[in-house]
DNA sequence: TTCTCAATAAATATCGAAATTATGTTTGAC
DNA sequence: GTCAAACATAATTTCGATATTTATTGAGAA
């Protein structure tokens, strides 16, 4: 009989220490899923199918999805059970949107108050960004993922600095949320001859040079230009999938 | 035998509209209770005593502190429990700080786009408030948990125009954060003279006038008045409550 | 004695399974 | 065809079992 209790096995483990509770390995292994677009926009979140496939009970499993509701990942109706949330053109707008105010105001504070430790983690999460870019150049593997961690790594040391645990929780809710939109876009974003690493290079070079405006104009356009990119995408995504027979 | 689903009898009910399940109703009430300060700050929550209190199982009560650990009134740390989160200056002013990016601009887009609707549940909460507030002066009955409701509803009304769903939801989430901190400075905060109806009035005011930003200027003053009186009445509790025996 | 640390006991949190209740769908009478 | 009752499905909750943390006790060393 394997033991009650878990559990440092879940990949995020790796990055947030593992789990104390089986509600809390739950919780991240679901939103995982539902941020890598596993678990399908929209579709409904069987209680007894959940329980089968994450091997876990009912109790724990609705405390996981409790706390997603929280994140506006899960929707639930009283009594009639979980979704997850849908994605839609309109909301992919209002998240880009917020996400600027947030992570402007947020990227400006870090810059006038940011020490060497910052710079450090900023220029460090920034290669880390850049090697996993380059290896999937290469094509080859999967490295949507690690990608995507990376990118959200680096987004996060550039805030690090500011000074305040409510824009930073703020900015990671929203990160995640435009996550889920950009991984649709995944596919047709590099075709589009996009250069994301030069962007995330200008980025840091403002911000590291100090001048405050510049990098939040250049987080402005970066969001901006990731936004356009998605409508296209959801545009085809939405007709090809919620327009059904 | 009572029966074992809810039940429209929370005070919330009567502005939410009935909870639909008994993780719902729990979640609304220990929301409450800690806002109010009748769970105090820092407090352990124990389960079974919970459990008890509010009559309910331990499934739906761990959902409902799950749901609020989202919300960041409660903390909890793996297989020791939950507690409400703990009140300080420095997340008051974070709260505070973050309030007034989020408010400001959701305020400024409602006022380019609010229509007579808006202008109309402006006025409506408006005259709510004062209505309040008069009953309030005059001593007697207390009017905390009315006032505070009408108080979130004005502002809830100001920037409902604004279009977005995420400004309105992180507006809310932050509202009820600095009511636990301006309910515990409710006792000072009138003897210092303060017009609080003035600046509501102030608002309002520059709000129809289509005036967005005097009347952003005004939210900023408004916060940053009760961020000042909040601060010199947390000194006293923190002193009296933190530094133990 | 007083302190430290280990062993043990009590308290508490966590989880899984079963029972209960709500929802939606089908069936049958009118 | 329409409505209502019975049924099937699924969500919600209660309850009991188990793991973990915390408090207590006692033995040995300073």
């Amino acid at each position: 009989m394997r033991s009650l209790y878990p559990v440092a096995k879940t990949p995020e483990s790796q990055f947030e220490g593992p789990a104390k509770t089986m509600a809390a390995a739950v919780y991240a292994q679901i939103r995982r899923d539902i941020v890598l677009g596993r678990l399908e926009a929209g579709s409904k979140l069987r209680l007894e199918v959940l329980s089968k496939a994450y091997e876990i009970g009912m109790s724990p499993l609705r405390e996981a999805l409790a706390r997603l509701t929280g994140d506006a990942l899960v929707v639930t109706e009283g009594q009639r059970g979980y979704w997850v949330s849908p994605l839609s053109i309109e909301e992919f707008d209002d998240v880009t949107r917020v996400r600027t105010l947030i992570e402007t105001e947020a990227l400006h504070q870090s810059i006038l108050q940011g020490d060497d430790v910052w710079e450090r983690d900023v220029r460090q999460s920034f290669e880390t960004l850049t090697e996993v870019e380059g290896r999937m150049e290469k094509g080859a593997e999967d490295l949507t993922e690690a990608f995507e961690h990376a990118n959200s790594e680096f987004h996060k040391a550039l805030i690090s600095a500011c000074g305040s645990p409510w824009l930073m929780r703020l900015a990671d809710v929203l990160n995640r949320q435009s996550q889920r939109y950009r991984l649709v876009s995944l596919s047709n974003s590099r075709s589009r001859g996009r250069h994301v690493r030069d962007e995330h290079y200008g980025i840091m070079d403002a911000a590291l040079a100090r001048q405050a405006l510049r990098a939040c104009r250049l987080v402005e356009r970066h969001f901006s230009n990731t936004q356009e990119i998605v409508r296209e995408a959801l545009q085809v995504h939405v007709a090809e999938f919620q327009i059904g027979p």
